[in-house]
DNA sequence: TGGGACCATATGGGCGTCAATGGGAGAGGC
DNA sequence: GCCTCTCCCATTGACGCCCATATGGTCCCA
């Protein structure tokens, strides 16, 4: 096709399942089929209470940026902690679902519902509250969630 | 017609039917046309609880303004939440009608019908009585809408 | 100048398809 | 053996694509 996007952008929430299931939007799913994405990267994001969701490449972009910075500083160490330590690799199931694990849980406080927010070259989850006022806040300069 | 008018201008209202669908004023939709827009970039805007509409050149403004700052910036991540976050793309079925989604209403109170406004480069769409409140407002010199 | 054909716009609705969600049953690990 | 995850199927409600109607305006021609 052409015109299509290939782009992750808006934000929808969708409820979790009594299997502890979400469903994907359709329309970040095109996005992952279309770059031919299946094993899916997600880490803490490192300013926000959310979860970054991206192909394995968005994991070789956070290696690259360590690497970029004094390796002894305590930015990359924080970083390398985040990248490596709290990254994990998921996958969806046939219907495009994703489990929301504890590790997803205990870092964004999502319990019964999860808002998808794009981010151009990978997506976020988020406790819908906590998305609504940390976007709030950017609009005021602000950044409205404690850097964690 | 006497020239090539390719700006938008003037506001007008419409309803928005049972299907939650709402017709694009056709004033807008020659601009459109004429520009050779398909994909209709919707953000929501910053000042005001109102959604801005205008092609994929309207995304790539933003996008430049955050490319020129470090990507791993907070100041970054924080554009990137609205601009990307807060952004969607969407396209008018074959008669021109929009539809009018959750990620619309939500952020402008829009239930029933949708005041279009022209912008020059772009348009928006705004709950009819919050516009006339804001717009009374600009004219005296206040902004009349809370940062949302 | 008045009437009427014609057209564009805004709006209404049918219907097929797909997405989001719910739940059953089997495979595998502790 | 029990709990958890995965694969499969069912449901329903939303959305996209299509065609139909109304209303107001414009233009043409008598």
């Amino acid at each position: 096709m052409f015109g299509v996007v290939s782009r992750f952008l808006s934000n929808a929430t969708n409820r979790i399942d009594a299997k502890g299931r979400v469903s994907v939007p359709a329309s970040f799913r095109a996005v992952l089929l279309e770059c031919g994405v299946q094993e899916l990267y997600c880490l803490q994001d490192f300013i926000y209470p959310a979860i970054s969701v991206g192909g394995p490449d968005l994991l070789d972009r956070y290696e690259k940026q360590i690497a970029s910075v004094d390796p002894f500083s305590p930015e990359a160490n924080r970083m390398s902690l985040l990248v490596h330590g709290g990254g994990v690799f998921m996958r969806l199931d046939a219907e495009g679902r994703l489990m929301v694990t504890d590790f997803i849980r205990d870092f964004t406080g999502i319990s019964s519902e999860v808002t998808f927010v794009g981010r151009s070259d990978h997506f976020q989850l988020w406790r819908p509250q906590a998305f609504h006022e940390a976007q709030a806040a950017a609009r005021e300069g602000r950044f409205g969630s404690r850097p964690v």
